[in-house]
DNA sequence: TATGTTATTGCAAAAAGTTGCAATAAGGAG
DNA sequence: CTCCTTATTGCAACTTTTTGCAATAACATA
């Protein structure tokens, strides 16, 4: 399946509209696979389609995400990266290499109930990143 | 206890200098006791110290960040918040409204276990940002 | 107290991200 | 297929954050 068919009902059913720029961005997150930042979006997808600005980039990614087409997520840096919506999941980061691996939403499944009936609050967001050392950067301690 | 009193030795003691631009910054956190973006923590602590550049206030709040005399929090812009570091805490906070509550670290212990002995890595962050909907924005649905 | 070392700052310029508004184009209706 | 509405884009100006480098000042040592 295409990325046009993939995405532009899911876009129609929200009642907005499929755009060459959106499509273009949904296609490098989709074809990626990995985080991305905004510029490295605008690299990739400027490529496939001229005029495309930076400007249009940032509201993009900020609108896939609210739409839950994409996934935005904090590096550490206080700066958002974007990865392509699939299954709900979190990252573990070494503060030392960079070196980064998943973490099954499973996991925090038992903490999520926990602060739900501590706080009142209905948790919502699906991505969290911790960070700390890898097994390797430990050693060289 | 003054500011200087209670911070210099820290800084000393790993082997860097105590300035009037990095009293007067700590000196605005300490006594806020609140999130402060970058800006304003310029605005406040250029108030009492005339000439503090906006350059240096980004420096040093990374710089007592990576020293642990304060704490970034990602509050869900994409860009950090800055406290001065008291005990060990995370934030929940409402995706409608923006009001804010603090979890103990406790609540996260037996995860941070588990996510240890699941990667292998050791786990040194202290601050996570959950997002969720309050109770009052809940009804309002 | 004066001196030297070097951590730290300020400045200027660049990079990254945001905003308002007029022009454009997606796609429903005729 | 054409027209109309309005969501979406591009442009330009602006705000925020980062970086390199020379000048400054903290503080250890004598």
């Amino acid at each position: 399946m295409s990325c046009a068919e993939e995405y532009t009902p899911q876009l129609r059913a929200r009642g907005y509209r499929m755009t060459s720029q959106r499509l273009a961005i949904l296609h490098v997150l989709h074809h990626s696979g990995k985080h991305l930042t905004p510029s490295q979006v605008y690299e990739k997808a400027s490529r496939k389609l001229g005029g495309l600005t930076e400007t249009t980039v940032y509201r993009t990614l900020e609108f896939l995400a609210e739409n839950g087409l994409a996934r935005p997520a904090h590096m550490g840096n206080g700066h958002f990266v974007y990865e392509i919506a699939r299954h709900e999941h979190h990252h573990l980061k070494c503060r030392i290499c960079g070196d980064e691996m998943e973490v099954k939403h499973a996991l925090l499944e038992k903490l999520y109930r926990k602060l739900e009936s501590a706080s009142g609050y209905r948790l919502t967001d699906s991505h969290v990143t911790f960070f700390g050392l890898c097994p390797n950067c430990q050693k060289g301690e």
